[in-house]
DNA sequence: GCGACTGTACCGTCCAGACGGTACAGATTG
DNA sequence: CAATCTGTACCGTCTGGACGGTACAGTCGC
């Protein structure tokens, strides 16, 4: 549920850049920053410079781990790609494809504002160029798998991830205007649906 | 200055657009030329003078319709708002909330190619700029708004708006892989579930 | 002395927007 | 009906700035 692992590679350090070395953990540092700057001004503005200002290093220093903004911004979606797995697989012990549908609806629509906005502005950044969003497309063949795993359900699980990708989308374009409360209703209709689905229990 | 002779003129302009004034249906035909344009290349390479060059003009003229790229983008997802709207509000004679749902579903899961791709192209752009998804957002509003009037049917109607929605969007960014007959079974789900909705039906 | 940077200078390109000019279609006037 | 004026619809060019990326000499610390 917490914070865990989010980095592919090294634990994120504490802030303040320092001035010496900042040995291995900066590349995490620099992708921590990023993610900062695009929280609070957007994908539109995200540039080199900034990203290094934002890090408290020279341009050159990101270009050092970074060598293209490209490489920048796939390691950035790649990392947010782990987390939300690792966030969804950690919540419970998911044996059944049901309980990892369950558990994703929890977890999506549960994520935090963060997270929400990150995505919101890496998808604007990445949707320019298609080929940046190959893992994300390897990450949704992977749940699309899954729910062809669950047979003659297929048809409403599918119905229910697509309904919370919706949902996560529309929101992280701001397009949505539900109350929590409203919100409410819907999370429960959409636990009503995976019920529904559940083994030993009715047709289709 | 100098007479008729001093001409360094560089042909005298028989293009093959028509001559003359192109009157009031010029707007039309950058607006066309610029979906043709970012549906052949994309969002990221849709600029000024390409769109000038899609449509036969100078950048200077495009400019003299479009006073900004954003009036032009602004615009762009106006026109294709209104599209969709009239689309879907054309279907039949939608009287009820449950009609327009299902007209909405319809419209939504059967949308051309063309209009797909388009959308996409311009999510892409505008996703970059908060402000000029406004017309979306109202676009939304009104959608909530006919869900919230279906009273206790709110929310597994929701959930269908959702989906419809979820798969649009992936779609859009070439993220599902589902095959047409996964979408035929998805599909035949949603409606399941809009009957399920239909006044006279059953549960809550 | 090597790896991890800093800092600056610079290149090539792209692009939005400004600007001045051109072509022509009426309306006005004598 | 001809000369003149006016407004619309454009054309072509230019500029100013941003941005990605390169190059490279120098610095700091282990």
């Amino acid at each position: 549920m917490a914070q865990s692992h989010v980095d592919t590679e090294v634990v994120p350090s504490d802030r303040t850049p320092p001035k010496g070395t900042r040995s291995t953990n900066t590349r995490a540092h620099i992708l921590d920053a990023a993610e900062e700057f695009v929280l609070e001004h957007g994908g539109r503005e995200l540039t080199l410079e900034q990203v290094a200002k934002a890090a408290g290093l020279s341009k050159g220093g990101v270009l050092y781990h970074f060598p293209t903004k490209t490489a920048l911004l796939q390691t950035m979606l790649a990392r947010l790609l782990d987390y939300v797995e690792a966030e969804f697989q950690a919540g419970v012990g998911d044996t059944t494809p049901q309980d990892r549908l369950m558990a994703y609806t929890h977890v999506s629509l549960h994520a935090n504002e963060k997270d929400k906005r990150l995505g919101a502005a890496l998808l604007a950044v990445l949707a320019e160029d298609p080929k940046l969003l190959e893992p994300l497309r390897t990450f949704y063949r992977k749940r699309f798998a899954e729910l062809r795993s669950l047979g003659p359900h297929f048809g409403r699980a599918t119905v229910i991830l697509l309904a919370v990708e919706g949902l996560f989308m529309l929101e992280l374009l701001g397009l949505s205007d539900l109350s929590s409360q409203e919100r409410g209703t819907l999370e429960w209709a959409l636990r009503a649906l995976v019920d529904a689905e559940a083994p030993g229990g009715n047709d289709a």
